[in-house]
DNA sequence: AAATTTGTCTATTTACATTTC
DNA sequence: GGAAATGTAAATAGACAAATT
């Protein structure tokens, strides 16, 4: 029996717990889970102690502590010691970012979409490989890995992304996420904490959140991970892995300094971190600085997808996956797709070579900076980010509103943009402190 | 302090504990880890009760508990109440089968390769594809969930595996296995059981082991599971799905009776259990038996995969998912794939409406028939198993021979075969129980 | 700067259920 | 068929460390 009467107590949350069949932890858990679901307790209320809930319920703090434990692996809550237990900011917001394939007639300007026409060049090399003598050979089984001259085919590319690598560590995954996913499935176990900016990819959110991986939100400096931070996450947090897109950074497009760079390259070493880098977007810069890759090459899974600067279709990304984590990451890739297609691959590693790439990736430059400057003409009285070549905007909002509300009004008038909110990472541990503004994301069609 | 001295006590496994830098449970783990790993306590080794350990190592039985437990979840050891724990069957054998791509000498009848020739059938049609006006916009982001043309050729394909399905229940995978891990990982969370076949597919097995989920062998009669078998596990492993091959079992032949999978429809209804119905072979059949699914179609995922029946080079499978689990399903998809390639869906597509996905089946079921001849003329003195249209072979061992030391004793003749011991699920919880003989597995090339 | 608040983690106690003999 | 063996799981106790005030 409780000591004290709670009656006159102000707690946030006061579950009933009755009719028991399930065990008391698993009970509470699912009662907060529904609460919040419910919207019951909304984003950022602060919940009761653990010793005050488990003295209202009469029953021990530690069966608080695993019913909150659950709650908190499934995104819904965060705490941490000392100063309590928050309901998480983005309960409730659909996480997946599906865009509208022209079924509404919203104008789609929240997800990234390279511009088409491009593609054609893409089919025209698959018109030339249609004709090659073996080539009913691709509908064979694939080699898991690729074939070499596929690999050096993928060095001979990423080598444009200012970052001299080897056949040797190249892995072939179906497409960036693919090799996210595979990243953290097989390089990374449920509860694992890994750091990210405090915006970030949702494709992370998602893909982290289904392995019960958790995003921890580094603190940052002018749109940068900071020293400070990052040590601070990897002593109190526990991080065992990072998460970054250095070059044109989605949504933020910021790119990260070379120093900055050297930094997280430094501490990865130092604390044995697994630092995921997209480079998703690297190639689109004419002269991409060196990745955090080519400072801590042995720390680093580089990716280097095709979809946003070649083609989306192409269904491709190349990994460079240093030794210690190639045979695992190799496993978690044959675990997920048993191989690449071998059509794709050999389309790829075809217009590499052909340098049907290097003609792409100049096009998209030029037709992303003629893209940019009707952005400019239209929104040039409000700050918009992002470098000419970058194929998305960012888009600063006046300090009078905010992002959910200013996509919700976008869309109403029939454009779809998507908002801060959908691509903050992790738990908001201090959302009173996180004053980051409320930005828009602006994309290019 | 122990009370009795353990000098003269027989155990199997007595761990010294020392330097102590991590909490005693882990550092348990960790040794029992390393002593299995280095044949320290080889496969079937039974271990120390845990009360016995917790006495000799003076700690509680709990975090001996806690320790197996972690053992466990990475199919190190099986434990059973009662009976005790014992080291895995499977420790140290290489899971991932890989096949030889023509680097060694080796002739390879391990691994499942459809026929070559057929691709070209493939290949002929995609030389139609690239020269429709549209073709480049096959390069665009695809539809994550497919489109209705290619929804609408998956129940056409499925419908002649006896499966009567609506387009609205199809999602799109990159491949059978693509399909089950993505099953695994959105529908099931670390730690949750699935049954399978004594003897399956090994791709399920590293998936599953990447997860955290657990396989658990379903007891069998006459090389099917039994209903007490079934129900024993629901009850006593708490087992929350099921992953069978009713149709040509991989890698015993065998296709499953209509009343085992009467039985097996009514348990998951009854159960609640998720199914997953991998019928990457039905299509070999020239009159497939009705799917289990079709007999509970809102409990069962049903897996129509491309590569073994088209070609293992369209990287494509076909999930069926019941309303309950579609959206899981699809979010899981998408954080695995983003989207299928538009080109794999299109061509997919394309080849099933013109008929050449039935030009490809007949003909692989007479090239079958033919090979499987050659098989029984070289192998006739001895039980092989497998229909005539089977793409692969089961081949029954006499008594004074283990599969281990005949596929041994192959590969140094020159031959790659894969043994029953490759393909043996969860962890053997009664090894000296388990009388099946040995097996050796004889593929078809 | 010290005391307090608060969550985390390991180990423990206890009850229980199944298998074996 | 009943006692013993054996693993499982929930709830609890207590020490600890970080953040707050």
């Amino acid at each position: 029996m409780p000591f004290n009467s709670f009656d006159n107590y102000p707690m946030s949350w006061k579950p009933a717990l009755k009719n028991l069949t399930a065990p008391i932890y698993a009970t509470i858990a699912e009662m907060l889970e529904k609460d919040i679901k419910d919207g019951l307790l909304p984003p950022g209320t602060k919940l009761p102690p653990q010793r005050e809930l488990a003295d209202y319920l009469d029953v021990n703090l530690s069966t608080i502590s695993k019913a909150f434990k659950i709650c908190e692996q499934k995104g819904l809550i965060g705490a941490t010691v000392g100063r309590g237990t928050y309901v998480s900011s983005d309960v409730g917001v659909n996480k997946i970012l599906l865009p509208n394939h022209g079924l509404s007639n919203v104008i789609e300007l929240g997800s990234i979409f390279p511009e088409n026409t491009l593609n054609n060049e893409i089919a025209a090399y698959m018109k030339k490989m249609v004709v090659e003598p073996n080539f009913g050979d691709l509908f064979r089984y694939g080699h898991p890995e690729g074939t070499m001259w596929q690999k050096v085919a993928a060095v001979k590319l990423i080598e444009k992304a200012s970052f001299k690598t080897d056949p040797q560590e190249i892995l072939l995954a179906s497409g960036g996420q693919n090799a996210i996913t595979a990243i953290l499935a097989g390089l990374f176990k449920p509860g694992d904490k890994i750091g990210t900016d405090p915006v970030t990819y949702p494709g992370i959110k998602t893909a982290a959140n289904m392995l019960g991986i958790q995003l921890v939100a580094i603190q940052q400096k002018n749109n940068e991970v900071t020293e400070e931070g990052l040590i601070y996450a990897c002593k109190n947090e526990n991080i065992k892995g990072l998460y970054l897109i250095p070059d044109f950074h989605n949504p933020t497009t910021h790119t990260m300094s070379i120093d900055t760079r050297k930094m997280v390259a430094y501490l990865a070493q130092k604390e044995d971190l697994i630092v995921i880098e997209d480079a998703i977007h690297s190639l689109l810069h004419e002269n991409p600085l060196a990745p955090i890759a080519s400072y801590a090459p042995e720390r680093v899974l580089y990716i280097c997808s095709l979809s946003k600067v070649i083609s989306p279709g192409l269904r491709l990304a190349f990994v460079v996956a240093p030794e210690v984590f190639k045979k695992k990451l190799s496993a978690a890739l044959y675990n997920i797709n048993i191989s690449v297609s071998p059509m794709m691959a050999e389309l790829a590693a075809g217009i590499i070579n052909e340098g049907v790439s290097d003609t792409i990736l100049e096009k998209r430059r030029a037709y992303s900076r003629e893209q940019n400057l009707i952005v400019s003409q239209y929104l040039g009285d409000y700050k918009v980010n992002g470098a000419p070549e970058c194929i998305f905007r960012w888009l600063v909002l006046p300090d009078d509103t905010t992002g959910k509300a200013f996509e919700l009004r976008a869309y109403h008038a029939g454009v779809q943009v998507y908002a801060s909110e959908r691509f903050c990472s992790g738990y908001s541990k201090t959302p009173e402190r996180r004053k980051n503004g409320y930005y828009c994301s602006r994309k290019q069609r």
